[in-house]
DNA sequence: AGAAAAAAGTTGACGTATCAACTAATTTAA
DNA sequence: TTAAATTAGTTGATACGTCAACTTTTTTCT
Protein backbone atom coordinates (compact mmCIF):
# COMPACT_ATOMS: atom_id res chain seq x y z
CA UNK A 1 0.00 0.00 0.00
CA UNK A 2 1.24 3.88 -0.87
CA UNK A 3 -0.10 4.23 2.63
CA UNK A 4 2.75 2.59 4.21
CA UNK A 5 5.09 4.63 2.54
CA UNK A 6 5.82 7.13 4.87
CA UNK A 7 5.07 5.07 7.88
CA UNK A 8 7.97 3.22 6.03
CA UNK A 9 10.08 5.86 5.99
CA UNK A 10 9.59 7.41 9.24
CA UNK A 11 11.12 4.34 10.97
CA UNK A 12 13.85 3.67 8.69
CA UNK A 13 14.98 7.24 8.84
CA UNK A 14 14.41 7.13 12.72
CA UNK A 15 14.83 3.76 14.21
CA UNK A 16 16.28 1.72 10.92
CA UNK A 17 13.54 -0.36 11.05
CA UNK A 18 11.20 -2.05 8.77
CA UNK A 19 7.16 -1.77 9.24
CA UNK A 20 7.05 -5.54 10.44
CA UNK A 21 9.82 -4.76 12.99
CA UNK A 22 8.22 -2.33 14.39
CA UNK A 23 5.16 -4.20 14.89
CA UNK A 24 6.73 -6.83 16.33
CA UNK A 25 8.36 -4.36 18.80
CA UNK A 26 5.84 -2.92 19.75
CA UNK A 27 3.82 -5.70 20.70
CA UNK A 28 6.30 -7.02 22.57
CA UNK A 29 6.63 -3.53 24.35
CA UNK A 30 3.01 -2.64 24.69
CA UNK A 31 1.40 -5.92 25.19
CA UNK A 32 1.86 -8.74 26.91
CA UNK A 33 2.74 -10.91 23.90
CA UNK A 34 5.95 -13.00 24.80
CA UNK A 35 6.53 -15.37 22.13
CA UNK A 36 5.76 -15.69 18.31
CA UNK A 37 2.61 -17.52 18.30
CA UNK A 38 1.17 -14.66 20.84
CA UNK A 39 1.92 -12.27 18.49
CA UNK A 40 0.94 -14.80 15.59
CA UNK A 41 -2.64 -14.34 17.09
CA UNK A 42 -2.32 -10.55 18.15
CA UNK A 43 -2.20 -9.77 14.73
CA UNK A 44 -2.60 -13.07 12.71
CA UNK A 45 0.31 -12.33 11.10
CA UNK A 46 1.80 -15.76 9.38
CA UNK A 47 3.95 -18.13 11.50
CA UNK A 48 6.90 -17.95 8.73
CA UNK A 49 7.35 -14.13 8.00
CA UNK A 50 7.14 -14.12 11.94
CA UNK A 51 10.10 -16.24 12.47
CA UNK A 52 12.44 -14.78 10.26
CA UNK A 53 11.15 -10.94 11.17
CA UNK A 54 12.39 -12.08 15.12
CA UNK A 55 15.58 -13.58 14.04
CA UNK A 56 16.20 -10.45 12.19
CA UNK A 57 15.43 -8.62 15.06
CA UNK A 58 17.69 -10.87 17.14
CA UNK A 59 20.40 -11.12 14.66
CA UNK A 60 20.20 -7.03 15.09
CA UNK A 61 20.33 -6.57 18.69
CA UNK A 62 16.77 -5.84 19.48
CA UNK A 63 15.54 -8.85 21.05
CA UNK A 64 16.78 -12.09 23.04
CA UNK A 65 15.41 -15.31 22.94
CA UNK A 66 15.35 -17.72 26.16
CA UNK A 67 13.74 -21.20 25.84
CA UNK A 68 10.48 -21.54 28.01
CA UNK A 69 11.63 -23.59 31.04
CA UNK A 70 8.54 -25.55 30.91
CA UNK A 71 7.56 -25.69 27.35
CA UNK A 72 10.70 -26.43 25.53
CA UNK A 73 8.97 -25.97 22.35
CA UNK A 74 8.21 -21.86 23.29
CA UNK A 75 10.77 -19.04 23.29
CA UNK A 76 10.22 -16.23 25.23
CA UNK A 77 11.41 -13.23 24.13
CA UNK A 78 12.77 -9.71 25.50
CA UNK A 79 13.30 -6.47 24.15
CA UNK A 80 16.59 -4.89 25.08
CA UNK A 81 17.47 -1.72 26.46
CA UNK A 82 18.19 -0.80 22.85
CA UNK A 83 14.79 -1.76 21.26
CA UNK A 84 13.04 -0.24 24.08
CA UNK A 85 14.79 3.35 23.70
CA UNK A 86 13.81 2.76 20.02
CA UNK A 87 10.27 2.04 20.70
CA UNK A 88 9.92 5.23 23.48
CA UNK A 89 11.52 7.39 20.55
CA UNK A 90 9.33 6.15 17.90
CA UNK A 91 6.24 5.77 19.35
CA UNK A 92 5.05 9.37 19.19
CA UNK A 93 6.42 9.50 15.46
CA UNK A 94 3.71 6.99 14.62
CA UNK A 95 0.84 7.92 16.92
CA UNK A 96 0.71 11.55 15.14
CA UNK A 97 0.99 9.62 11.63
CA UNK A 98 -2.18 7.82 12.94
CA UNK A 99 -4.10 10.50 14.45
CA UNK A 100 -3.10 12.82 11.51
CA UNK A 101 -4.81 10.15 8.61
CA UNK A 102 -7.43 9.20 10.15
CA UNK A 103 -8.25 13.33 11.27
CA UNK A 104 -9.65 13.38 7.77
CA UNK A 105 -12.52 10.33 8.42
CA UNK A 106 -15.36 11.29 10.02
CA UNK A 107 -17.03 8.80 12.34
CA UNK A 108 -19.50 7.36 9.39
CA UNK A 109 -16.67 6.97 7.43
CA UNK A 110 -14.45 5.13 9.68
CA UNK A 111 -17.61 2.90 10.88
CA UNK A 112 -18.56 2.16 7.29
CA UNK A 113 -15.00 0.66 6.26
CA UNK A 114 -14.42 -1.03 9.42
CA UNK A 115 -18.29 -3.05 8.88
CA UNK A 116 -17.35 -3.48 5.14
CA UNK A 117 -14.41 -4.71 5.27
CA UNK A 118 -15.71 -7.55 7.84
CA UNK A 119 -18.61 -7.83 5.38
CA UNK A 120 -16.09 -8.45 2.59
CA UNK A 121 -14.21 -11.11 4.50
CA UNK A 122 -17.09 -13.21 5.61
CA UNK A 123 -17.93 -13.50 1.85
CA UNK A 124 -14.88 -14.28 0.63
CA UNK A 125 -14.88 -16.81 3.22
CA UNK A 126 -18.44 -18.31 2.32
CA UNK A 127 -17.69 -18.77 -1.50
CA UNK A 128 -14.51 -20.34 -0.39
CA UNK A 129 -16.17 -23.54 -0.67
CA UNK A 130 -16.43 -22.59 -4.67
CA UNK A 131 -13.22 -23.29 -5.77
CA UNK B 1 -4.49 -9.74 1.26
CA UNK B 2 -6.24 -12.14 2.22
CA UNK B 3 -9.52 -11.16 0.33
CA UNK B 4 -7.34 -12.20 -3.38
CA UNK B 5 -6.84 -15.39 -1.73
CA UNK B 6 -9.78 -17.27 -4.04
CA UNK B 7 -9.22 -14.66 -7.15
CA UNK B 8 -5.56 -15.99 -7.54
CA UNK B 9 -6.89 -19.65 -6.76
CA UNK B 10 -9.38 -18.97 -9.30
CA UNK B 11 -6.93 -17.97 -12.30
CA UNK B 12 -4.40 -20.84 -11.02
CA UNK B 13 -7.06 -23.49 -11.37
CA UNK B 14 -8.66 -22.32 -13.98
CA UNK B 15 -6.03 -20.78 -16.11
CA UNK B 16 -2.45 -21.18 -14.36
CA UNK B 17 -2.32 -17.75 -14.03
CA UNK B 18 -1.63 -15.65 -11.24
CA UNK B 19 -3.56 -12.35 -10.70
CA UNK B 20 -1.18 -10.00 -11.82
CA UNK B 21 -0.83 -11.77 -15.20
CA UNK B 22 -4.74 -11.74 -15.33
CA UNK B 23 -4.93 -8.32 -14.56
CA UNK B 24 -2.64 -7.75 -17.68
CA UNK B 25 -4.08 -9.84 -20.21
CA UNK B 26 -7.43 -8.28 -18.64
CA UNK B 27 -6.65 -5.09 -19.87
CA UNK B 28 -5.25 -5.75 -23.09
CA UNK B 29 -8.37 -7.82 -24.11
CA UNK B 30 -11.22 -5.56 -22.48
CA UNK B 31 -9.52 -1.79 -22.87
CA UNK B 32 -7.75 0.04 -25.73
CA UNK B 33 -4.92 -0.74 -23.60
CA UNK B 34 -1.12 -1.41 -26.04
CA UNK B 35 1.73 -0.80 -24.16
CA UNK B 36 3.05 -1.10 -20.51
CA UNK B 37 2.89 2.51 -20.58
CA UNK B 38 -0.84 2.18 -20.88
CA UNK B 39 -1.37 0.10 -18.67
CA UNK B 40 0.37 1.42 -15.95
CA UNK B 41 -1.97 4.93 -16.33
CA UNK B 42 -4.70 2.95 -16.51
CA UNK B 43 -3.89 0.67 -12.98
CA UNK B 44 -1.31 2.35 -11.72
CA UNK B 45 1.27 -0.68 -11.36
CA UNK B 46 5.03 -0.22 -11.10
CA UNK B 47 6.84 -0.11 -14.17
CA UNK B 48 9.17 -2.75 -13.00
CA UNK B 49 7.07 -5.25 -12.09
CA UNK B 50 4.70 -4.67 -14.83
CA UNK B 51 7.67 -5.36 -17.16
CA UNK B 52 8.95 -8.46 -15.51
CA UNK B 53 5.26 -9.60 -16.20
CA UNK B 54 4.83 -8.99 -19.27
CA UNK B 55 7.95 -11.12 -19.83
CA UNK B 56 6.53 -13.54 -18.44
CA UNK B 57 3.49 -13.80 -19.82
CA UNK B 58 5.25 -13.59 -23.28
CA UNK B 59 7.27 -16.42 -22.30
CA UNK B 60 4.39 -18.49 -21.59
CA UNK B 61 3.05 -17.49 -24.87
CA UNK B 62 0.16 -15.08 -24.11
CA UNK B 63 1.26 -12.02 -25.17
CA UNK B 64 3.81 -11.11 -28.56
CA UNK B 65 5.86 -8.14 -28.56
CA UNK B 66 6.24 -5.67 -32.00
CA UNK B 67 8.53 -2.79 -31.04
CA UNK B 68 6.63 0.47 -32.22
CA UNK B 69 7.45 1.82 -36.28
CA UNK B 70 6.68 5.24 -35.26
CA UNK B 71 7.93 5.67 -31.66
CA UNK B 72 11.27 2.88 -31.09
CA UNK B 73 10.90 3.00 -27.70
CA UNK B 74 7.80 1.38 -27.25
CA UNK B 75 6.54 -2.13 -27.68
CA UNK B 76 2.81 -3.18 -28.79
CA UNK B 77 1.58 -5.40 -27.63
CA UNK B 78 -1.14 -7.96 -28.43
CA UNK B 79 -2.92 -11.34 -26.79
CA UNK B 80 -2.03 -14.60 -28.35
CA UNK B 81 -5.28 -17.04 -29.35
CA UNK B 82 -4.67 -19.14 -26.50
CA UNK B 83 -4.80 -16.09 -24.43
CA UNK B 84 -7.80 -15.16 -25.57
CA UNK B 85 -9.54 -17.88 -25.06
CA UNK B 86 -8.51 -18.24 -21.44
CA UNK B 87 -9.56 -15.07 -20.66
CA UNK B 88 -13.07 -15.50 -22.21
CA UNK B 89 -13.41 -18.37 -19.97
CA UNK B 90 -12.32 -16.91 -16.79
CA UNK B 91 -14.03 -13.49 -17.00
CA UNK B 92 -17.33 -14.76 -16.08
CA UNK B 93 -15.58 -16.49 -12.80
CA UNK B 94 -14.03 -13.34 -11.95
CA UNK B 95 -17.25 -11.22 -12.33
CA UNK B 96 -19.28 -13.79 -10.35
CA UNK B 97 -17.00 -13.45 -7.44
CA UNK B 98 -16.94 -9.73 -7.85
CA UNK B 99 -20.47 -9.59 -7.98
CA UNK B 100 -20.88 -11.79 -5.06
CA UNK B 101 -18.55 -10.21 -3.08
CA UNK B 102 -20.33 -6.52 -3.42
CA UNK B 103 -23.66 -8.24 -3.08
CA UNK B 104 -23.13 -7.71 1.18
CA UNK B 105 -23.06 -3.90 0.45
CA UNK B 106 -25.08 -1.56 0.32
CA UNK B 107 -24.81 1.82 -1.69
CA UNK B 108 -23.52 3.77 1.38
CA UNK B 109 -20.62 1.56 2.47
CA UNK B 110 -19.42 1.53 -1.02
CA UNK B 111 -19.05 5.12 -1.32
CA UNK B 112 -17.83 5.26 2.16
CA UNK B 113 -14.79 3.27 1.03
CA UNK B 114 -14.34 5.21 -2.03
CA UNK B 115 -14.67 8.24 -0.30
CA UNK B 116 -12.50 7.47 2.78
CA UNK B 117 -9.53 5.50 0.98
CA UNK B 118 -9.56 8.79 -1.25
CA UNK B 119 -8.87 11.12 2.18
CA UNK B 120 -6.49 8.92 3.59
CA UNK B 121 -4.58 8.76 0.06
CA UNK B 122 -4.51 12.77 0.42
CA UNK B 123 -3.83 13.31 4.00
CA UNK B 124 -0.78 10.45 3.52
CA UNK B 125 -0.03 12.49 0.40
CA UNK B 126 0.21 15.86 2.51
CA UNK B 127 1.75 14.63 5.26
CA UNK B 128 5.01 13.62 2.70
CA UNK B 129 6.77 16.59 3.70
CA UNK B 130 6.96 16.03 7.09
CA UNK B 131 8.93 13.34 6.88
C1' DA C 1 2.28 -46.34 28.55
C1' DG C 2 2.17 -45.75 23.69
C1' DA C 3 0.17 -43.97 19.42
C1' DA C 4 -1.88 -40.19 17.31
C1' DA C 5 -2.87 -35.44 17.11
C1' DA C 6 -1.78 -30.80 17.87
C1' DA C 7 1.19 -26.81 18.82
C1' DA C 8 5.70 -23.89 18.33
C1' DG C 9 8.99 -22.61 15.19
C1' DT C 10 11.92 -22.99 11.00
C1' DT C 11 12.70 -23.02 6.22
C1' DG C 12 11.72 -22.84 1.18
C1' DA C 13 9.09 -21.15 -2.55
C1' DC C 14 6.41 -17.91 -5.01
C1' DG C 15 3.79 -13.68 -5.77
C1' DT C 16 3.17 -8.86 -4.98
C1' DA C 17 4.53 -3.81 -3.98
C1' DT C 18 7.74 -0.14 -4.08
C1' DC C 19 11.99 2.33 -4.90
C1' DA C 20 16.09 3.33 -7.50
C1' DA C 21 19.39 3.30 -11.13
C1' DC C 22 20.03 2.54 -15.69
C1' DT C 23 19.73 2.43 -21.27
C1' DA C 24 17.76 3.91 -25.34
C1' DA C 25 14.65 6.71 -27.95
C1' DT C 26 12.01 10.92 -28.41
C1' DT C 27 10.54 15.58 -27.41
C1' DT C 28 11.53 20.33 -25.84
C1' DA C 29 13.53 24.41 -25.91
C1' DA C 30 17.65 27.52 -26.14
C1' DT D 1 20.28 22.13 -34.62
C1' DT D 2 22.22 20.61 -30.67
C1' DA D 3 21.83 20.12 -25.52
C1' DA D 4 18.65 19.11 -21.96
C1' DA D 5 14.64 17.10 -20.32
C1' DT D 6 11.09 13.36 -20.83
C1' DT D 7 9.38 9.04 -21.75
C1' DA D 8 9.42 3.76 -22.43
C1' DG D 9 11.06 -0.02 -20.69
C1' DT D 10 14.61 -3.09 -18.10
C1' DT D 11 16.95 -4.67 -14.11
C1' DG D 12 18.27 -5.03 -9.15
C1' DA D 13 17.18 -4.73 -4.37
C1' DT D 14 14.27 -5.06 -0.42
C1' DA D 15 10.03 -5.74 2.12
C1' DC D 16 5.78 -8.03 2.68
C1' DG D 17 2.07 -11.74 2.30
C1' DT D 18 0.74 -16.48 1.82
C1' DC D 19 1.15 -21.41 1.43
C1' DA D 20 3.38 -25.76 2.36
C1' DA D 21 6.56 -29.12 4.25
C1' DC D 22 9.19 -30.19 7.95
C1' DT D 23 11.29 -30.94 13.04
C1' DT D 24 10.73 -30.97 17.77
C1' DT D 25 8.10 -30.95 21.82
C1' DT D 26 3.81 -31.33 24.23
C1' DT D 27 -0.96 -32.88 24.74
C1' DT D 28 -4.71 -35.94 24.09
C1' DC D 29 -6.82 -40.23 23.75
C1' DT D 30 -7.47 -45.11 24.30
Amino acid sequence: MRLNAQAIRILKRNAGLTLTQWRVIALLAGTDCKNSSDIERQIGMDKGQLSRTIRGLADAGYVKFKTDAKDHRKSNLKLTAKAQKIYDQTLPLMRNRQRSLFAHLDETEIKAIYSALEKLERAAQLSEDEL
